[in-house]
DNA sequence: GATGAATGAGTCTTCATTCAT
DNA sequence: CATGAATGAAGACTCATTCAT
């Protein structure tokens, strides 16, 4: 099992080691139900090892999260168009975010599965990944509306809810997207979905903004009219 | 602290009490963090009285997870307007959902976070009750596109990851509004915004759908018309 | 080895068989030396029993600390004579101190060796107890002080000092004779030396060595005369 | 914080440094509780050069005792005024013994507390220091019994017994004093009362509360005369 | 001469689980 | 029906000690 023994190897090299095994095991056991053992074994070393580079095992986890929340920041900062509208942002940074967790669906459990379940030293540093990524949403929907021309329609807290519901169904999709494709990989498809799903998230979300900011809502009745008492009915 | 001691109680409160005393704990601490100590306490029994009716932790919080599950998917269904328009049926579900979540944070919590997070015995349970709601969605989604008379066009994958998202926004939002809830409750409000939620919900959604059934697509390039150049609709 | 299995003991008397593996324990190895798993198994339990009544390392070796404190002074207490003049006392309460000492060394090294020499939660505890003896002791020199009819003259800071040295004197002897004893024994031997060295101790301290070279020896009665029936005074 | 690092230091002095440093951790912490991780810390080395000079732990710990041993031995024969009479001797070399734990209180607490409480390796090496010490003092009180003319009447056990009072009330008394000194020192006092202290012990065991509280005093002259001018010399 | 890298062994502590009453 | 008494097994963490460089 694990890696080739290889000793005596320069602290740097060995620390990746061992967050790579506590991302593995954190994502396939819990945080609780990994054992410091098991992290030592995957990773090729000794406990002590783990111990004398990394503390504890709350703060191995402290660093596995950091470590992962930054890597996944990165790679939606770095997958948005700068200069596009903001459909556009918005789609590359949703295949960004979904090429990653494809990418890296470990790290990705550990942040949306265990991290946020296991209280408070851990749940807040998710939270404020999530945070941050809800505020650029955010801004994205904000922007979008003014580019549709509804000026100031869309009261703030609507926008946050309509960007929460967003994010969750972002990543309740980035879930599903994982499970089927570990599923059915057979051998090596290149994170196969991500540019479907940002689509499918597009298509789920977006349009649906398209007619909000337009001034359409729902309502129980049926789409409801907007002010100027134009039909929106839905026939 | 623990319930008043009381004897002689008939087996099915027991249980009950058990059951309550463990979602409470599962909830608060996690499934391994929870210890059969603190929930035999907390039901204010003794703990061989627990494993005589419960077996023993692993059982105790399947029965726990089979038991939410059940009242979740009760309460959605109950919720439900048998008769109405699939847009209807839609937000009245999820009415019924955001209040019972709202009504039983623990139990959502213990769905939600706990079960998902803690291997496969567990997880396996919550995906079947996901699966449940999700076919439900997918039902009604299906149902609307027949009534926007958009016959077949949506590709079952498609309407399942539509589906996917939506409970996924769903569970965010419910999240979400909980929380906000939790810190504003200086009293005893009556689980107050599960309709706004719901409404929050359909706009986010809904309106998206309409369009999406009316054969708009989002593109890179913003929404795309079909191939005619005709009007996006695709009647 | 320890004691016959029994199984189904009540809590108090287990606890005590606790307690008194720990105190032997403890005395034979060391605070930090002293193994739960070695107190467990002289104690006839298993280790969770241990901290089940215990609670924890520190928290057993604080009870021990307080039960042989406690012993020991109760047992000096009552061994004083009352009513007697301050020399009187003096003696009887070495005696009582001494008695308790080799009758129970396991105790007393715990305090004299181990519990002043491991930090502070516990050096403060033995260092009350000394505390008291050696105000108590103090009194008592300040009492023969007025009996002597020198009143006034030993400054405060000065009886203390001498109270420090009685109390070391008879610590250092309390040693002493129990690792006397602990050689000597080849049988049981009723804590033998009890009144001797409460003797000396007074011999010591009490007349003082410029007295005792000049042929006087302390005893119950007083200050005894040589044979020949001089007077004490050496000059 | 350790020592400033500086490269290619000759071995005897690095190997001061390091038992400087050890006694500075064990005085601090214990035998077991001080780390080879904070002594070598401390000594401003890496821990392979310890062990590479003192080979292990117990060895470190050994050699420790041995030196602070014959350190304060050294100090207490070097204080003994030669050609003096015996209670001058006495009083010289306990001036010598308080001055140097005083300046040694680190030492002082190695030997006194640690040594002695943790098994025999050092138990040993410390009772032995303590023997020759307690030699000496038995010698000094068989000579002040000649002086004073009283041949052969103390036991040889009893005068053992008396010296181990004394030696004990002494290490009591150093213990005290210390206490006192370390809380009121504000700055660089030169270890100020060993003089004192001596004093006090001579007061205490040479001259005997029986004098004492008749108004003598023991003054390094000799005995002091009492408020009537009577003489109060020996010789 | 000196050290960064590495570990076997052991310690405290907790927990799910079971009897005997 | 109900529980006080008891434990096997495992997990986090530390430490004295040693190589390879």
């Amino acid at each position: 099992m694990g890696a080739v023994k290889s000793k005596r190897v320069p602290r740097a090299v060995r620390e990746r080691q061992m967050l790579d095994a506590a991302v593995l095991t954190f994502a396939r056991r819990g945080y609780r139900a990994a054992s410091m053992d098991e992290i030592a074994e995957v990773a090729g070393v000794s406990k002590p090892l783990v111990y004398l580079y990394l503390n504890s095992k709350e703060d191995l986890f402290s660093t596995v999260i950091r470590r992962e929340s930054e890597a996944l920041v990165a790679a939606v900062t770095a997958a948005v168009e700068p200069g596009g509208t903001a459909d556009r942002q918005l789609w590359s940074g949703l295949e960004g975010f979904f090429a990653h967790t494809a990418e890296h669906p470990d790290g990705w459990a550990v942040l949306h599965q265990q991290a946020r379940t296991h209280g408070e030293p851990f749940a807040h540093q998710v939270a404020a990944m999530r945070t941050e990524i809800v505020a650029f949403v955010t801004e994205l929907l904000g922007a979008a509306a003014k580019e549709a021309g509804c000026v100031g329609e869309l009261a703030e807290r609507e926008v946050a809810g309509l960007a929460h519901a967003l994010v969750g169904a972002a990543e309740s999709l980035a879930e599903w997207a994982n499970v089927r494709t570990d599923e059915g990989a057979s051998g090596e498809r290149e994170h196969p979905s991500a540019k479907d799903t940002a689509a499918t998230m597009m298509n789920f979300a977006w349009t649906g903004l398209g007619r909000l900011t337009g001034g359409e809502r729902w309502a129980p009745g049926g789409l409801a009219v907007d002010r100027e008492g134009r039909s929106a009915a839905r026939g």
